[in-house]
RNA sequence: GCCCCCUUAGCUCAGUCGGUUAGAGCGACGGACUGUUAAUCCGCAGGUCCCAGGUUCAAGUCCUGGAGGGGGCGCCA
């Protein structure tokens, strides 16, 4: 065997040297062509297949799908379409692949939600593996961008005994029979009999610990799956997810916008740099997928130019109530067109009007702030009170991006204890089960800054795809949870 | 949780007003092919029209219920 290469490396290998690639079988041409793709980039490696040194037996199983192990001499291409080609010298058959029953015939088209039923073989797709590779480019990138500017990576929990994070509903975790639990004299479950001594759940963010790290490291990031069970069934929301969450310390909201908005255009700058030849393929996906739309429904921009057009101007920073008589003076509220009228400050927003907004108003990225502290966590710090504005307001901040709406949400946090313990009291959070979180107020409290950002909506919308079960491997949702 | 749409060959879809034996492209299969690029050409097979009821002389087509899928909304990242 010569030496072993990948398909991305041996278009920039020497010629006229031997070289042997394994890798799968995309389509076999002519009875002497074989794609071969070993996922290592988009790009296949033209084989050639000599009839003189290649049996018939080998020949009729090379199959679409096959996984196969070719040794040959690397030559430069004797026909169009490829720089490079490898002759075949030897041919192994690793792993047959029965055309009759494989269902990945790349040739059918099948649909994205073909491919969602068919989850555990469709990273053997273009679409897929193009996702894949800038998905993990995206993960490298947010460590790269963190790293260089020496924040330090929490791991926060994913198992919590908190329960009053409030950031929704959370999944139990629990070693008790849950037919037949332990129970105290009131009928209530011991939880004290279960495997931690109390009730647990998944987590639902990280923050609070970020926090408790931030007020010592300075600046820091959690990076890892997040769990929330509500049943949202939409195009932009998972019950499994990954969240990554800076927490810094000094930051005010501000700061915290400047990060959020130069860390997002790093991402988006460091793959159109890193993935220009998978970023072209998604965009040529989607150009043929407009095709079969109406007219109207086709967007102004292909996906690098949406891309570049976010790194070209600053993002267009606003307040809810700025926000509020933007859209109580807008033509579909005038008209009636929304579902929900925007009549008075307070309302919370629908994504109908963030939409209107980031889509049809400014037409780039927006960071709405200042929210009513009604609509907020208790954690968000509290403003002072300002003209013009109808109530108290907190140091939100949320970044809306087109087609996927909220891609960050963030605040400056509530530092002063008095403030925050009132804010506790009236929205019920429990302040006694929270003191190793207050104690961050009680030693020593500084003004700091975060957000979140949810991963799996960034990769939607650098890939272009639209549904965020097609940019997670094994996407969990409400009734879901195969493979 | 609410609203709308879809389900016909392995895949993507067509199927008119309810009317004879269910249609195409691609794939698969058989064959040809030593410069192909989603190769091409010739041939051939392939159907629980999602399921269960109902209306009708007659249902892929209409009605009711169910299942699965998709989209929108809410909640959020």
């Amino acid at each position: 065997m010569a030496k072993r290469i990948r398909v991305k490396d041996i278009f920039s290998a020497e010629t006229n040297h031997q070289y042997t690639v394994m890798g799968w079988v995309r389509t076999f041409r002519n009875n002497q062509f074989i794609a071969l793709n070993d996922g290592s980039c988009l790009a296949n490696l033209q084989v050639v297949v000599d009839l003189d040194k290649i049996d018939n037996e080998t020949i009729k199983r090379i199959t679409t799908g096959a996984g196969i192990s070719i040794t040959g001499l690397l030559i430069e291409s004797q026909g169009k379409g490829q720089t490079v080609e490898l002759v075949a010298e030897t041919i192994e058959i690793l792993g047959d692949c029965d055309p009759e029953t494989y269902p990945i015939q790349l040739k059918n088209r099948p649909s994205l939600e073909y491919l969602r039923e068919i989850a555990h073989l469709r990273f053997r797709t273009n679409a897929f593996s193009a996702i894949s590779r800038v998905k993990q480019t995206l993960f490298y990138g947010i460590h790269k961008f963190f790293n260089d500017r020496h924040f330090v990576n929490v791991h926060s929990p994913i198992i919590t005994g908190s329960d009053a994070e409030g950031a929704g509903e959370m999944f139990q975790v629990t070693t008790l029979d849950v037919n037949n639990p332990p129970r105290n004299e009131d009928g209530s479950i011991n939880y004290k009999e279960d495997f931690f001594g109390k009730a647990t759940n998944l987590t639902v963010s990280g923050q609070l610990q970020a926090e408790l790290a931030a007020l010592a490291l300075g600046r820091v990031y959690t990076f890892g799956p997040t769990f929330r069970a509500e049943k949202s069934n939409t195009t932009r929301h998972l019950a499994e997810f990954w969240m990554m969450e800076p927490e810094v310390a000094f930051n005010d909201l501000h700061d915290n916008m400047d990060l959020a908005e130069d860390m997002l255009k790093f991402l988006i700058q460091y793959a159109l740099d890193n993935c220009k030849e998978d970023l072209a393929f998604l965009e040529q996906r989607l150009i043929d997928d407009e095709k079969t739309k109406p007219q109207a429904e086709r967007s102004e921009m292909t996906l690098t130019e949406k891309l570049k057009f976010c790194l070209a101007e600053p993002f267009e920073r606003l307040t809810y109530t700025e926000a509020i008589e933007i859209l109580k003076n807008s033509t579909p509220n005038k008209k009636g067109k929304f579902q929900f009228p925007i009549e008075k400050w307070g309302a919370d927003l629908q994504s109908e009007h963030e939409r209107y907004l980031v889509e049809k108003h400014f037409k780039k990225p927006v960071i709405l702030t200042n929210y009513p502290a009604d609509i907020k966590a208790f954690y968000m710090r509290q403003d002072d009170p300002k003209e013009g504005v109808a109530g108290p307001t907190v140091s939100a901040m949320d970044i809306l991006f087109p087609g996927i709406g909220e891609i960050i949400g963030g605040s400056q946090r509530e530092e002063r204890l008095d403030k925050l313990l009132k804010r506790m009291e009236e929205m019920h959070i429990p302040a006694e089960e929270m003191s190793w979180f207050l104690d961050t107020r009680r030693y020593g409290t500084v003004p700091h800054a975060g957000f979140g950002l949810g991963f799996e909506r960034l990769v939607l919308f650098v890939t272009g795809m639209t549904n965020i079960r097609d940019v997670i491997p094994f996407p969990r949702y409400p009734g879901n949870a195969e493979f």
